[in-house]
DNA sequence: CGAGTGACCGCAA
DNA sequence: ATTGCGGCCACTC
């Protein structure tokens, strides 16, 4: 289910990502304060790489807006994975968070303390 | 069952 | 502004 999450933090993170629409991405921090853990920004890392591959990890970047690094391909296959849907990214592997950064209903970027 | 690592973030010096 | 360290949950050895 999308709302009914009751499982495991990794689980809750993937149903987040799940929800991230084309276009739009979201950070790890984020994901990790919106399953309950603001710190725990590392195990959205590694639930995605032993999570569900079919997700779309790609639209998932740090709070730098760069990309990841243990991506399959590198920060190149992942440019090119966003790009692919429809993404900007910066020569400098970066998105535009204040642009394209996405949030799920019932919360705001005041919360995360993103620069905004 | 115990210890270590991991696609990170936040704060302190 | 930059560098270094701790912390959290899950998975692997």
């Amino acid at each position: 289910m999308d709302d009914d999450i009751a499982a495991g933090f990794g689980n809750r993170v993937e149903a987040y990502v799940r929800q991230i629409p084309r276009g739009r991405v979201m950070t790890y921090g984020q994901l990790a304060a919106l399953c309950g853990s603001p710190r725990a920004a590392r195990i959205v890392g590694g639930t995605a790489h032993f999570g569900d591959p079919d997700l779309p990890w790609q639209r998932v970047v740090n709070k730098q807006g760069g990309l990841a690094s243990g991506y399959p391909g590198g920060r190149e296959g992942h440019k090119a994975a966003l790009e692919a849907e429809g993404l900007q990214v910066s020569d400098e592997l970066t998105v535009d968070l204040g642009r394209l950064l996405w949030w799920p209903a019932g919360f705001e970027p005041s919360q995360t303390g993103l620069p905004l």
